[in-house]
DNA sequence: CGGAATCCGCCACGATACTG
DNA sequence: CAGTATCGTGGCGGATTCCG
């Protein structure tokens, strides 16, 4: 089954942490299950899977179709990889042809859940993003064009003085 | 600038998503806020600064040491990153040696405090996760098994057939 | 000290072909 | 229809070097 990741082993505990809790303690490169379940949701199709499956069940190719763009492999994959975590449930209907139902599990909904608000949170700021990024760009440009100019000036009064130098030994 | 990532152009409003939110607005390929902020946010290294930031302020060299195993590349690039969008803000100190503090705005501290949600959903879950892969890893390496005991079975079945016609034709 | 620029290894992902 | 197997590649991230 060659095993493409490795999450089999040291399950990690990251400790308890109440109230103040050690920040290096649930994020270091230490294999701890937050950054796993992060990676898990925020990798390229998970968060989409577990938003379609949120309103009903699908079958396999369903997913495939309303994704658009998603290679089968990666639908598989990502689907495997939220059947290990226990957020979404694999039924097999044995018939011809062969159909595979998948639906959010009571944990995959719940994960769902906290992901709305992260979702809202974009939603509600994501103009002052945009607006950050505008004044960070313009920003980066303008101080470029600046220096730019300051580079020319300095060749230009270089020149100058060569040019005098020049006129005085000569 | 050379400007590794592309995220200039088509700021991409996803529309407003109401209630009945149309998923596939908000997080197709098309380049949303939503999957910009959620890749950002859960690259290998932004979390860990904004969760340490979210504490006091912190100089580069801070931040260095603290996260140990970051390269000075990947820190420059993701506090870049941050404060280009407007989570965390960068104060240059004009003196020798050069000094530089970075630390959360406003709107990184709403966002961390979104992100604790998540992780406080990740540590209440962990062991439903750790049970559920234990679960499903067990299933397979069984299945796995069963499979080659069915192998070597039919394997010597073949042989025993085999065997029975060269006495007969032999 | 706080970067920027360059080179490079690795693997996640996509495309393709084959199976039950 | 729902996968598995194989190969090729782009880009992320690490190591190193140089600059103000």
């Amino acid at each position: 089954m060659t095993m493409e990741d490795g999450t089999s082993k040291s399950p990690g505990y990251c400790g308890d942490t109440d109230g103040d809790y050690d920040v290096l303690q649930w994020d270091t490169r230490e294999d701890c299950e937050v950054r796993q379940i992060l990676d898990r949701i925020a990798d390229k199709w998970s968060l989409l899977v577990i938003a379609l499956l949120d309103q009903r069940s699908l079958r396999f190719s369903e997913l495939r179709r309303r994704i658009e763009g998603i290679s089968q492999r990666m639908l598989t994959r990502t689907l495997r990889q939220l059947e290990r975590d226990g957020l979404v449930s694999r039924t097999v209907y044995p018939a011809v042809p062969p159909r595979v139902d998948y639906e959010l599990t009571p944990l995959g909904v719940t994960l769902h859940h906290t992901i709305r608000a992260l979702v809202t949170w974009t939603e509600e700021h994501q103009n002052e993003i945009a607006f950050a990024r505008a004044a960070y760009d313009a920003r980066v440009t303008a101080e470029q064009e600046a220096a730019e100019r300051d580079s020319a000036e300095r060749d230009a009064i270089a020149r100058e003085v060569l040019a005098a130098g020049r006129a005085n030994t000569g």
